[in-house]
DNA sequence: TTAATAAAAGATTTTTTTGTCTTTTATTTT
DNA sequence: AAAATAAAAGACAAAAAAATCTTTTATTAA
């Protein structure tokens, strides 16, 4: 489903909306040591993250990642787009051209649905209700 | 979710359940052109589920790839794990090193649900069930 | 204002996946 | 028995994904 990039990314943007803030920002090293995810791979990952305005950053001293209030109105599904591309949550599970009900693969009904549920899910929670959500219930990340 | 060589793996034994028997066998060539996949990739695919017999073949002169009884009963559960392995219903979708209701990731009961829908078709039904409902319902493979 | 810090950017390397080509083996038809 | 056919097996090549290393730029704290 998602790319190896893509699940440390949403790992990364959850573990910045839980352990991170504008007040207290968080590196490269802290994130990759925090969810055992290779350094410089993560931050190739945050970078684009970070152009595409979906997490915040600054350099320097006591610089870092973190969400902004702006960030944290956002969702995962567009943390999974700007990693893996548009296409993630609309493409044929047996890789046919085209997925859709008017033509179906063998697989299309029970995929869909599938796809859907957990597209709904990232799609309508924004990442700071996660992360409250997250502590709340003691999630792992 | 499926690798590529997994996708063309479950087309192309649907494509023998609907279009090969015993009495009337399909060659690589005729499967790799009626998919459109790559010819001698999709060989080796075909060499793999062979092995692991859940396809049958003959060589020689009008040989070729078939169902035999047997294999039309075997599930794509079978096919899917044949190619991509033990873990693909039942890893953490955010790949944590393990996916439980007990120690949950923030996305397991979406991700969960999904899959499972997903993985009771492909165990319960069987590859020669599935073939005649494509008939009838006139799916694309 | 200098030194230290940390992200950004760029360039490479490694590994995995996908795809191709050649040779061998089994089978069948002539 | 010989020729033709088609899968099996093995070796290889290309592309994509994952991971690493180095240099540059911005920022801050001393
Ligand atoms: S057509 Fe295959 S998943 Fe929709
Ligand atoms: S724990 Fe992540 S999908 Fe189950």
């Amino acid at each position: 489903m998602f790319s190896q990039a893509c699940k440390y990314a949403i790992r990364a943007v959850l573990y910045l909306a839980v352990h991170a803030s504008e007040g207290k920002k968080a590196g490269v090293k802290e994130v990759s040591a925090a969810l055992d995810v290779p350094k410089y791979f993560l931050a190739k990952i945050l970078q684009q993250l970070s152009r595409n305005h979906l997490i915040s950053s600054t350099k320097g001293p006591s610089g870092g990642f973190y969400l902004s209030e702006q960030n944290r109105e956002a969702t995962l599904k567009e943390v999974v787009e700007c990693i893996d591309g548009p296409d993630v949550f609309n493409s044929c599970i047996l890789g046919l051209p085209v997925c859709s009900s008017e033509n179906p693969c063998p697989l299309h009904v029970q995929a869909f649905a599938y796809r859907e549920g957990l597209h709904y899910q990232l799609k309508h929670q924004a990442i700071g209700d996660l992360a409250k959500r997250i502590e709340r219930e003691e999630q792992k990340i």
